[in-house]
DNA sequence: CCCGAGCGCTAATGCGCATTAGCAGTCCAG
DNA sequence: CTGGACTGCTAATGCGCATTAGCGCTCGGG
């Protein structure tokens, strides 16, 4: 391969010339390494420095990782397009926490875009991988690839989780939202609000926000009743069918179409039933109607990913934290019709 | 620095006295180096391949990138926060573009959010950038840095900016929106409505974007007039002094402000006055009237931006190409009142 | 039987940096 | 006057890879 060899570029050795030093010396200024065993006088550390800025000199990222295998760079993956439009700028906010945070600590962010899409997966141990060039890499999808987890944990790269995940052969660090807690309250508050005959619309397992939904609603009422979205037609009839007076959508767009097909039927929301919508959207579902529901707070655990991913490679402890989620006041909850 | 070390990497090396070979032969059979030098008979080279295959071996990237100088990483510089908030998502549909190029091209991304705001500006070359790392790099912003800029030139760093760019030191290479011919079409389109009199509202100055309008705007009138927004007041009170048919709003946020206090004056748009405007919202715009301009093809761009940076890096020649905008009909360009 | 021409591979080197070991000089206590 | 301790630096090495030069072997023609 022909080196581009844009302009020869600076190295350490040069501007060790220039200051008339070895490189090392420049390497220990640069990297304020004047600790007890290599003291390097204040005089000849500003001659160095003087160097440095006088040729704009900057260290190879490369050479650096190499070395010293820490680069200040952090991976990101994402199971679904990075910047998706199918899934509504669902993972937005994330990445505007995610890099905030990067921000913050001087990090950069990497990409991992080259991923191919393979059998309709994205698998970050695809051929080629550069998982190496970064420090640690942060998680981010609906469905994490199981493989690819239990991997990441045993191979111990640095890595956490936007969500939280079920062990993978160990541990799997994250920052997730605290759903069972979030759908407690929401119970709560639709009981007190007078209903008794509160159901649960959606699948209740598979990927782990579902399956913490659902036990969130599980243990929290007496009789729990799931009602499976399936098709359009066949889920307004299995909720109007189940005599409710409230019912819960796993997933915002579940709850957008049963209300929309609901007011085809003339049944109103919430005049004749209360729907209250869990997590924001994760498709695009353009509705007019403000859902009562929670907030999944994706600024704030994209930073707090990031923040854990920084302590993990400095050698801290890999952790599991779940935020909570922000009660959201909407018009599609009422006391029931009595 | 005490090297991390996660669970002691594979090397080529080892995957060498895996398959009884030299790590040159690795080397060799990994990058598909089987030219007239160097052959290596198929059999050795699928032993070779199948001990990878059972490792799941990667190639270490950084000591890639120091040892043969590619990497397949693309830099991208935002003079504005990659995923902002500030500015309406203006940005996204050119990230949307570059995600989809890069992956199509087998790419990652690298994000410099290390960057340092400085004096409220950012610049790519700070303290201890990451340039090097990337093969090139994408710029993206309302307005550059012509320092950056030239240094960038006179260095032969491989970039492309994404929008028209003054020389700065040599020409810079881009992937621009046709401002002058969007604005010209809009002008001719207003004109056979019957339009006369036509004001342009803007600075008409200081960045590419809005020397661009302008100039189009210019070349297509007989007697331009433009207007200074200014404050918001005086802004209305200078567009009805001018006594016009139809206001080009350089921006998309000026549309919308002389819009909403027009009507607060009981000036009806397009009744009394027609509004276009020119760009997409770069500042977060709410209003509910649709108008008439133009949209700048941002995803496109994105696109075209990464794959003449890739053709750049291949050895290609910069380039700087125009690409057309796309007429938006909307509601507030009508005939003027007789 | 010898020699040149493939063939199939490898030893050696360097990319730019961080780090370890250690050298030459000075200073002071004994 | 000597030896240890400290000071201020540097030579050497290796990170994991790509690349260059070239080695030992076989084979066929003369």
């Amino acid at each position: 391969m022909p080196p581009p060899d844009h302009t020869r570029r600076l190295t350490q050795r040069d501007i060790a010339r220039l200051a008339g030093v070895s490189q090392t010396t420049v390497s220990l200024v640069l990297n304020d390494r004047a600790d007890a065993e290599s003291r390097i006088p204040a005089e000849t550390r500003d001659r160095v420095l003087r160097v440095i800025r006088e040729t704009g000199y900057v260290a190879d990222p490369a050479a650096r990782r190499l070395a010293a295998r820490r680069n200040r760079i952090l991976g990101v993956f994402t199971y679904e397009p990075v910047f998706p439009s199918a899934t509504g700028d669902f993972y937005h906010p994330f990445l505007v926490g995610i890099e905030e945070c990067a921000e913050h600590c001087g990090c950069d962010l990497l990409l991992f875009t080259s991923a191919p899409t393979v059998g309709g997966r994205k698998r970050v141990y695809h051929q080629d991988h550069r998982l190496r060039l970064a420090d640690g890499c942060v998680l981010l999808g609906h469905e994490l690839d199981r493989e690819d987890l239990s991997r990441l944990v045993t191979e111990r790269y640095p890595f956490v989780s936007v969500g939280r995940r079920d062990d993978a052969g160990g541990p799997v660090p994250y920052v997730g939202a605290d759903y069972p807690a979030a759908v407690k309250r929401l119970v709560a508050r639709t009981r007190a609000l007078g209903h008794e005959r509160i159901a649960y619309l959606g699948h209740g397992r598979g990927p782990e926000p579902y399956v913490d939904r659902f036990r969130g609603y599980v243990e929290s009422v007496a009789a729990p009743l799931r009602l499976d979205p399936g098709e359009p037609a066949d889920m307004v009839a299995r909720v109007l069918a189940a005599d409710v007076t409230a019912v819960l959508a796993e997933e915002y767009a579940d709850g957008v179409a049963l209300t929309d097909l609901l007011a085809r039927r003339g049944v109103s929301v919430p005049g004749d039933l209360s729907v209250i919508t869990l997590g924001d959207p994760t498709r695009p579902a353009p509705t007019d109607v403000d859902f009562t529901g929670f907030r999944i707070p994706r600024r704030e655990m994209g930073r707090q990913a990031v923040e854990v991913l920084t302590e993990l490679i400095e050698g801290g402890e890999p952790v599991q934290r779940l935020l909570p989620c922000e009660y959201a006041e909407g018009a599609t909850l009422t006391p029931p019709r009595t």
